[in-house]
DNA sequence: AGTATAGGTGAACGACCGTTCACCATGCAA
DNA sequence: TTGCATGGTGAACGGTCGTTCACCTATACT
């Protein structure tokens, strides 16, 4: 009952990027009334369904567009009524720390297949300065672009692919590291 | 400059989930009067930056709160300058077919190893009763639940791991599928 | 039958919305 | 030096906001 009402703001807000106002909601209810609109908004505040600002606009809570997050695979798939206390979160907030530096790569070739990358997958990276020994990084060697790790010896520093089948690369003129591996995103079906 | 403007609407939305009023932005800009705000969004829209509503609302346009998607890992990072014409997209949107239906669950263990898939990361899974042969599932047998390719002979439903030290699971009382993979992440650092 | 109660209508309210107007200050070009 | 964009202030405007009031049903409970 009030959770058509929940499902009906999270389709508006998911299309408008913003909640709708009392009379869209009379629209969207079906209500010709925004009295009845204002009941039913009062049940869903009390039911955390959606917040309301310092002045009466309102705000999604973080029931809205968010992803349950659960435990381990052992602990299973819980049934649909048994979903109370779930942590949530929406992926955005979870991978993405820098924004704006922030890109999608997709990944071709093998080369750090040992490394649970695989071709087709998809890299989430961040341009940053400050990559760290050990991080997979997306380098720009002699004129090119791989993913790989960035070691260290008493050279300097050099890149390692995740799959004992290639050889380091050594670089020969200069080493740019153009932004450090944050995630890694495979995707199934169509 | 402008872009000091968009980047404060943007953690404006990132944290109130709206986007703020002409007042709210005065005050966000460092104004004290609504007209200098209103010549600013006027800029703003101009941009492509944001949108206005059929009633003069804001709504933050595909820029907003998105992650920009490039080719493949060998045409390397853009500049910063050079950063049109990109595809975006929010990782919510990119991911998740059916929001109500999606759980986030850790993986535990290495029977998927093979399929890139390694102790630690993430599977995105969706509620569903559509499993395809061939799907990675969550699935209940005998008790507990696993992680692991779901096939079928002429004896039924089996599942097949993904790593060839570990056998094919043939259900003795009843075998469910909770929910399909849709997506694996795996996440760097902390 | 009588009567709370929940859920709806319709109209009115003050407040604040986004917009607009007149005006002021600065800086660059003619 | 004059002229004129540019970017800001402050005040005013109608419209819509969210809210509230009185009132009208149904349904369920004595």
């Amino acid at each position: 009952m009030i959770n058509d009402h929940k499902a009906a703001l999270d389709r508006f807000y998911g299309s408008h990027k913003r909640m709708p106002t009392y009379a869209e909601m009379a629209t969207l209810f079906g209500f010709k009334s925004k009295n009845a609109v204002a009941k039913v908004v009062d049940k869903l505040v009390d039911a955390g369904a959606v917040v309301k600002d310092h002045l009466g606009r309102l705000a999604p809570t973080s029931l809205f567009g968010e992803v349950k997050m659960l435990g381990l695979i052992e602990a299973g798939i819980p049934a649909a009524h048994e979903e109370e206390t779930l942590d949530t979160t929406t992926l955005d907030e979870w991978l993405i720390r820098d924004r704006e530096a922030s890109f999608i790569l997709r990944v071709k070739g093998d080369s750090m297949e040992e490394a649970g990358i695989i071709e087709g997958d998809f890299v989430l990276v961040e341009r940053t300065e400050k990559a760290k020994l050990g991080d997979i990084v997306v380098a720009e060697v002699d004129g090119s672009w791989t993913l790989k790790y960035l070691r260290q010896n008493s050279q300097g520093y050099y890149l390692e692919p995740g799959n004992k089948k290639y050889r380091n690369i050594y670089p020969e003129t200069d080493m740019r590291v153009g932004a450090v591996v944050r995630s890694v995103i495979r995707r199934y079906g169509k």
